[in-house]
RNA sequence: GCCCUCGUAGUCUAAUGGUCAGGACACGGCCCUUUCAAGGCUGCGAUAGGAGUCCGAUUCUCCUCGAGGGCACCA
């Protein structure tokens, strides 16, 4: 017997950037697609016409290509089962909707919306349950075909056949529900268009899709969803509703907590691989400690048994401690393409006209206190400028003390003695010789130093300072530092 | 209101019907180091509450509470 192959898809509606809980959803089933061998296909949800810009599609699918999660087939791909643009499936939706007319599954709803809103009004009044009373289920076709002719607009129902409804959730597990919390409710619009639930169903049946992984929000609509497949005789593919992820106070991320896309994330400086490895945690886990994964690491040990309940909410001082890690192991020359790249203006104003070896040597330097990629200009700047900027007080107070211009005097006064160009262990015995030099105690000895020369009393070791910066530019800045 | 889901420290999580409930972020201390970061050690800190089953429950069952989601001719 052949083994189906696993399907998935992302299915993103584009009005904009893709928020952070939807990239997890998207990284979920590109793990799992890659883990299983399976095809991950990227369907468009553009329905909401208004919302579904060119440019809003842009910079979706930015968002993708940046973390990296190429699909296989689908939009912009191709393949055989689209086309794979909602907008562009109108005629195969309108031809399973025949088909549930022909075969009653389904039926004309005549009922305005006022009688619909009077319907539900009365049941609230009553305490009731409200569900479609059912008024057009059962007209006769005579009945149907002068409506029709009179050019009375309707609505499609579908019938709802009186069962109780079991999702098979390879995350929750068995999740029951009751025949009567569902009423004949509506699949197509009275202006044609089918509601959401109906054309989901539709694409994910005719795409041959044998996992949705999704959101949880999509829990409580899966059993309509159900009834669709059933009528049509589709196969129910495996759900897997992810729980979702939540602001610090537990309530929706939303703009107000500050950002939520993952554009803005890229736009402030994190990496994509940090981005990842973050989100992948929220929700997920392997069954040890081990928390730094590359994506193809990811690929191997990724699984939905591992995908908790539980919903998640998004730290961002874990994330920036994450950021600040991938850089610190990341290649200058990387770091450098991505600075030219995403913050091109910074980067000329920085390091623009500067020997790129140079400038690859200052990141080198820095990029173990970045936190996030601009903090770079920051701390590379009074390596290549040549005025130093001191950056905060207590490093300016380290400049001003007594022991500072004694430091700093003594330096200019034997500048002749400092070992240039011999080397790293000669730079390094000489530093540590200082001590024997100037009686004072380590801190005072040396933070001034880089003061001097980097403009922070933390930062870079004293020397690869010496080593780094030209001599010229040493005995300028000590001067200059010692003139303060 | 009805339905569904979830509930381990401030946050992300691991584990177990029976060892000190483990790791990470954050926070505090110590070590290392010329500083910060990194690294090492360490401290603070959790099984929401109540019943029940059991010799024993954080784990199984029920109730309560809390949080989130869904109930549309939105997606």
């Amino acid at each position: 017997m052949e083994v189906a192959m696993v399907r998935v898809r992302y299915a993103p509606s584009p009005t904009g950037h893709i928020h952070v809980g939807n990239a997890r959803t998207a990284i979920f089933n590109y793990l799992y697609a890659r883990h299983e061998g399976g095809t991950f296909i990227m369907r468009l949800d553009d329905t909401d016409l208004e919302r579904s810009t060119e440019e809003n599609i842009d910079s979706m699918l930015a968002d993708i290509r940046w973390l990296g999660l190429d699909w296989d087939e689908g939009f912009l791909k191709g393949g055989t089962l689209g086309p794979y643009r909602e907008t562009e499936r109108k005629p195969l939706y309108d031809a399973y909707i025949q088909q549930l007319l022909d075969e009653d599954k389904a039926y004309r709803c005549f009922c305005t919306k006022d009688e619909l809103e009077a319907e539900r009004g009365k049941a609230e009044a009553e305490h009731r349950i409200y569900r479609y009373g059912g008024a057009c289920a059962h007209l006769s076709a005579e009945q149907v075909a002068k409506n029709v002719a009179e050019g009375k607009p309707y609505a499609i129902r579908l019938r709802i056949p009186q069962e109780d409804v079991v999702v098979h959730d390879l995350i929750r597990g068995d999740v029951q529900f009751k025949t009567e919390e569902f009423d004949d409710f509506v699949i197509a619009r009275q202006n044609g268009i089918p509601i959401y639930n109906f054309a989901t169903v539709i694409d994910d049946a005719l795409m041959h899709i044998t996992h949705i992984i999704r959101a949880e929000e999509h829990l409580s609509n899966t059993p309509r969803q159900i009834f669709i497949y059933r009528a049509l005789s589709f196969e129910v593919p495996q759900f897997a509703h992810v729980s979702l992820i939540l602001a610090p106070d537990h309530s929706k991320l939303s703009k107000r907590h500050g950002a939520v896309s993952v554009g803005e994330y890229r736009l402030e400086g994190y990496l994509p691989e940090a981005l990842i490895n973050y989100l992948v945690l929220l929700g997920w886990s392997p069954k040890d400690d081990r928390e730094f994964f590359t994506v193809d690491e990811l690929v191997t040990e990724f699984s939905l048994e591992g995908v908790g309940k539980s919903g998640a909410v998004f730290d961002k001082k874990k994330l920036t401690w994450m950021n600040h890690m991938y850089l610190g192991r990341k290649d200058a020359a990387d770091i450098l393409t991505i600075l030219k790249e995403d913050f091109a203006e910074q980067y000329a104003a920085t390091f623009g006209g500067l020997r790129e070896d140079k400038t690859l040597a200052a990141i080198d330097l820095t990029k173990g206190n970045a936190q996030v990629l601009p903090d770079l200009f920051r701390l590379a700047r009074n390596i290549v400028q040549l005025d130093v900027v001191i950056t905060d007080e207590k490093s300016q107070e380290v400049i001003n003390s007594p022991e500072a211009k004694q430091v700093l005097q003594y330096l200019l006064e034997h500048f002749d003695a400092i070992p240039f160009g011999q080397g790293d262990d000669a730079m390094s015995s000489w530093v540590e010789d200082l001590r024997n030099q100037i009686p004072l105690p380590a801190k005072k000895l040396y933070s001034p130093i880089r003061v001097a020369l980097f403009g922070s009393k933390d930062g870079p070791q004293i020397v690869k300072l010496f080593l780094m910066l030209e001599p010229s530019s040493i005995r300028e800045r000590l001067q200059k530092a010692l003139a303060l």
